[in-house]
DNA sequence: CTTGTAAATGTTATATTATTACATAACGTT
DNA sequence: AACGTTATGTAATAATATAACATTTACAAG
């Protein structure tokens, strides 16, 4: 059995609004969003977003620098992450594949070194997208 | 056989200085490098920067905006990337497997969306930092 | 229930990363 | 030489993220 994390004020607003929306969303955009609800500065946000990663609601999107809600409900705290990025509409959605993560989490390279955590972003066109 | 890219005069010396360094570099610490070379401005620095991506001569590590220069002298244009991260040291290594590129260049997922691209990152501590 | 500590908040300022817009020059092909 | 493409130069600014400091809230230990 996971932790329960109890959302704080600020770290519930801004994961709702992510949440709902059901898409990636900007920082920068996310702050525009709560203004109504409080929340000024950019600090205010960045630290609910941290929060909110390190717990596993929410993840970031490297490449993009945007945020998404998690979408696979058994994964509360995740270090090992796999998105699908479509280059032409900028959808994203989570990649839930045991054998894809199970050979990732076992992998190990040449130097022995042994993994943690990973992040693998994946690039192509969406179906949506592909039938245009 | 690969297209050789002839550099142009800012790439190239963009390009040497990463590749000389040996290590991830940011983008504003080119430029300071590289200023004693009449390289001014940002723009300038960015410009041959994605150039030198989109050729494969380097790679930029998302997770952290760094660029290090390819260590695969067979990948020129490589969109298909893994690399290792130190998340003590930050020291960043490229990992070239063909296993691992071939298990991911063939991932499908249930959508059965395929995907040209992919960009793997793996965190842990590395051998240095480990022992210390 | 109060005291200590960790976590969260509020606020201002600033650092870092990256792009827009526009003008000019160099390169490579025919 | 004329053309299109790629690269360059320059100024301004946009977008993303953090530092520093003061205060408040949550909550467990005594």
């Amino acid at each position: 059995m996971q932790k329960e994390h109890n959302l704080s004020k600020n770290q519930k607003i801004i994961f709702d609004l992510i949440d709902k929306s059901g898409e990636p969303m900007k920082a920068y955009s996310i702050l525009f969003n709560v203004q109504k609800k409080g929340i000024k500065a950019p600090l205010q946000v960045y630290r609910a977003l941290d929060k909110l990663v390190e717990i596993g609601k929410i993840h970031k999107i490297e490449s993009r620098n945007v945020f998404i809600a998690c979408q696979n409900s058994s994964c509360q705290i995740s270090k090992a992450t796999a998105f699908s990025i479509c280059e032409s509409c900028e959808n994203v959605s989570e990649i839930s594949n045991s054998k894809l993560s199970k050979y990732l989490s076992n992998f190990s390279d040449e130097s022995g070194m042994k993994y943690s955590k990973y992040n693998l972003e994946f690039f192509g066109m969406c179906k949506k997208c592909k039938s245009k």
